[in-house]
DNA sequence: TCAATTCATGAGCTTTACCTATGAATGTCA
DNA sequence: TGACATTCATAGGTAAAGCTCATGAATTGA
């Protein structure tokens, strides 16, 4: 056998209190059983720790040595467990994930910031990333979960959507525009717009849904930066050609959303997990307040 | 229950090999008895340590915090029992004791040079006193024991006699004195004599059994230190009269001793130890090599 | 001398720890 | 794709350990 934390504990308390009963009354157990922890200590150590009479109990020199080694061990087990009772209550801990660059810059702010409201001591560690580049970074790095708008299927990942914006047309509250329940993709035509370039993933996807439809795009302005395109629609340059739900009210009030239809084009938002890998406690705090802060904005899918 | 040392050996095996059958091999147990000691310590802190699958052991980041805290903690409970044999086999270790001054000077050092050949490691803290503060001394400090002259019983004391030399008459190694086998304290009376003063407890000793036999001495000098007495004799101021054990024949060359009879005065050298005390393993250790040290010097009682 | 306190020990019971055997999942190779 | 090998989890049984209770021995204090 070898030294166990139990001996150790029965060891420090005798030391302390210089009494076998004394110390197996604060550890709950006998007197014989302390006794028994003691003889068994001793040993394992192959040492005297305590001259014992019915009367006394002495530490001897190697007890004297030997206490703080054992206080330091016992300290460190009840660290350990304080702080794996904090990890595992989301007291403590750090979230690591991936965000497509719009998520991160248009519907995450809100969620960190309830988040953080609900778990001051959670280190973020968000890392905004290129839509198609999630799934490899996913698999690559140490980021526990990924969200951003990626669909299709993915080995070894599961996937759900938290939200899904439809694409609409933003622009400003003017009495004209914000009469409108919705625009046409033909009405859009005729109007300036502003959309993200070719290359990005959403604009990809509008493409091909147009096509599909024997339609098409002519954006005036093309960019690359979500917010660029908010900014120029707020200075009235256009509509932005957008989700809904990448337009953060507070930081432009000005600006409103009507959906496109004809056809409707919607936009998840969803939440890659690595399959087989638990989340930690605190990143499971946080998927949990990112459902619920962005169910509330989903955008209907019907209408 | 508790977090036990067992668990954790468990967990960094497993940690370290991301396998639980070649922990368990590591470990000397079989793998379902691995697989137990991680779900058990799992239960225990209320955290997963380990996503596992048939195919792979992936340690979460929990794990990852814990693993430093777990190794400190094991390592200091095999530092702990390393350090326990060291002292218990008396490679390590430190021994406080007290020696009266005259055998701390004359005694000693050759005790102390033995055990230093043996036991290089131990530290060894001396302290010399008056032979009268020798059982007030070891009551009252940390010395394990004591070495000196004293005679009788004390409380709480255990008392062994190492050796006893003879009192003796130490002159120059001259055809005359050596060719004695030994002086009477009268023939003593008319030769210049060197012996300690009378406030010393082996003056006191000497005048009292003298006075027993209605002699007395009457000393040429009187001194304090040992050494002194015997610097003088080399000078040829005199006979020492002192016990034969405390001529360092090593120091002295030129000296010898003669026993001095009628009466014979024998002064024994004896270890103090408080009783119900264990000495550590080192103590242990340098009393043995005192007694054997010292056993080879003791003049016969008889003769 | 008696009562009270304290540590050690032995008997007996309960709990824990471990092993063996087996099942389930997953990756590999033909 | 299917057989095989590997690995982890689990169940059942047994050996070992841990604990309590009861008791004994030693020592102190009244």
């Amino acid at each position: 056998m070898n030294v166990t934390l139990r001996q150790l504990r029965a060891f420090t308390g005798v030391y302390r209190t210089r009494s076998i009963t004394r110390a197996a009354r604060e550890l709950g157990i006998t007197q014989s059983a302390a006794s028994l922890l003691i003889q068994q200590l001793e040993a394992q150590l192959g040492v005297k720790l305590f001259d014992r009479s019915t009367r006394s109990v002495q530490p001897t020199l190697a007890a004297d040595e030997a206490f703080d080694a054992a206080e330091r061990m016992l300290s460190d087990a009840q660290g350990l467990s304080r702080r794996m009772r904090d990890l595992a209550q989301a007291r403590a801990g750090r979230v690591a994930f991936l965000a497509s660059a719009g998520t991160a810059s248009a519907l995450l702010p809100m969620v960190l910031a309830k988040f953080r409201a609900s778990h001051p001591d959670i280190e973020i560690d968000m890392r905004d990333v290129a839509a198609d580049d999630l799934v490899p970074r996913l698999t690559a790095t140490d980021a526990e979960f990924a969200i951003g708008s990626v669909e299709g299927e993915f080995a070894d990942m599961t996937i759900e959507t938290l939200t899904s914006g439809r694409l609409s047309a933003i622009g400003r509250r003017t009495a004209d525009f914000a009469a409108r329940r919705s625009l046409t993709w033909d009405e859009l035509a005729q109007l300036p717009t502003i959309a993200m370039r070719r290359e990005t993933r959403i604009r990809i996807q509008i493409d091909q849904a147009l096509s599909a439809q024997g339609k098409r795009l002519d954006p005036t302005y093309e960019v690359t930066l979500i917010n660029t395109a908010l900014a120029m629609t707020a200075q009235g340059l256009g509509l932005a050609i957008l989700p809904a739900t990448m337009l953060p009210a507070d930081q432009f009030p000005t600006l409103i959303a009507r959906p496109l239809v004809r056809p409707a084009i919607t936009r998840p938002v969803s939440l890659l997990q690595r399959q087989g890998r638990t989340l930690s406690p605190a990143a499971q705090a946080f998927v949990a307040t990112a459902r619920t802060v962005l169910a509330g904005r989903t955008t209907p899918a019907s209408g």
